[in-house]
DNA sequence: GTCTATATCATGATAGAC
DNA sequence: GTCTATCATGATATAGAC
């Protein structure tokens, strides 16, 4: 069946992202995404009943986008340095695509962390796995000795962090030159990369 | 002269920036902050003429308090190795004393960046200076090379990001063991100088 | 300087016609 | 399903007495 791309529903979808992303669930406001979509507020309130419901529609929806990917490299039999390397690259790719992710998943947990709860059991994410993956490896001598959370902190931090500081970056190290700024972010996965083997590889 | 602290501005100030810190711009109500202070919201635009210009007051204080030392440090006549531990110390010193800081920069630089640009020029902050001292060193054979952009981005990144992204690393990581949290902030510094200069720095 | 009371306005939400 | 008109609430901000 050809789904009806533009029906309402879609259109109130993407335009309550784009507002909810830019502007947060307590700065965005129904009347202009009413009107990003082209239709008016007691719409919005007919297809969902308050402006909290289309918030966790279009919250879920980003975190939905996120995990899974990454949930399956972890799960793989590959090795642990390529497992870095996979994950980084997933990570850095979905950033590419969506680098408004991390402000917003970032600003709305600050405000709500109770969100965080449904997610984690809902996926099973268990991070258990993922350190019990890096100690073994330390221990077989691979990658040097260091708690896991911090190692996994770490990577995490360098790929997400300069996403969500987008503005500061932006200016402070770039004048606002657009073009150099994606240039940046373009060679994040390649450089983190580098970075990471040089910091842990223990070489043969 | 005895500075009288508890002053209705003082209390004001101190008031505003608990409600400012946790609920951002767009979440703090003047009425909350009229609580806090133990006085009435008229009060407040007594002193501060609206909730905007309470907002600027409690903001450039925060952003008064980071940049200086930090500034001090890059200036010094320390080897870039040095520097580069320092810099960490500091920042990750106050980080653990203001752990609330990053959320709330970031937060509201993505609602407002126009800000920033003030801020900029007032401590005449120029990214030049760092990014020239870091290629020195990389020319003199001390670090390897790479674009200094990335490597200040990878610093920065792993010290600030955990503090900003407080709530899911607690849950997600610590299973909000506030022991377990504490602790691993307060390895944060150690672990980082050593992962940076496992990473970049050129054996002889 | 500090208070009470009130003006003014914007927002989320609903009622009801079509 | 979609609209116009309206409500109810809660926010910033001000007026004016003390």
């Amino acid at each position: 069946m050809e789904t009806k791309k533009d029906s309402t529903e879609d259109k109130i979808l993407e335009a309550a992202k784009n507002v909810f992303v830019t502007k947060g669930m307590e700065g965005a406001r129904m009347q202009e995404i009413a009107d990003e979509a082209g239709i008016n507020k007691a719409l919005l309130h007919y297809y969902f009943r308050s402006k909290e419901r289309l918030f966790e529609a279009i919250f879920t929806g980003i975190i939905n986008m996120a995990f899974p990917k990454i949930m399956d490299i972890l799960r793989s039999d590959a090795g642990i340095v390529t497992k870095i390397e996979l994950v980084i690259d997933a990570y850095i790719d979905l950033l590419l695509k969506h680098p408004f992710i991390p402000g917003f998943v970032m600003k709305e947990l600050n405000r709500d962390p109770s969100g965080l709860f449904k997610l984690v059991v809902k996926f099973g994410l268990n991070p258990r796995v993922v350190f019990d993956q890096l100690q073994e490896a330390m221990e077989r001598g691979e990658i040097i000795r260091m708690k896991p959370q911090h190692l996994a902190a770490n990577i995490i931090s360098m790929c997400v962090f300069p996403f969500a500081a987008r503005p500061i970056l932006s200016f402070v190290m770039f004048r606002d030159d657009p073009v150099a700024l994606e240039a940046f972010y373009s060679e994040r996965a390649t450089v983190i990369k580098q970075f990471v083997i040089n910091a842990i590889v223990i070489k043969k």
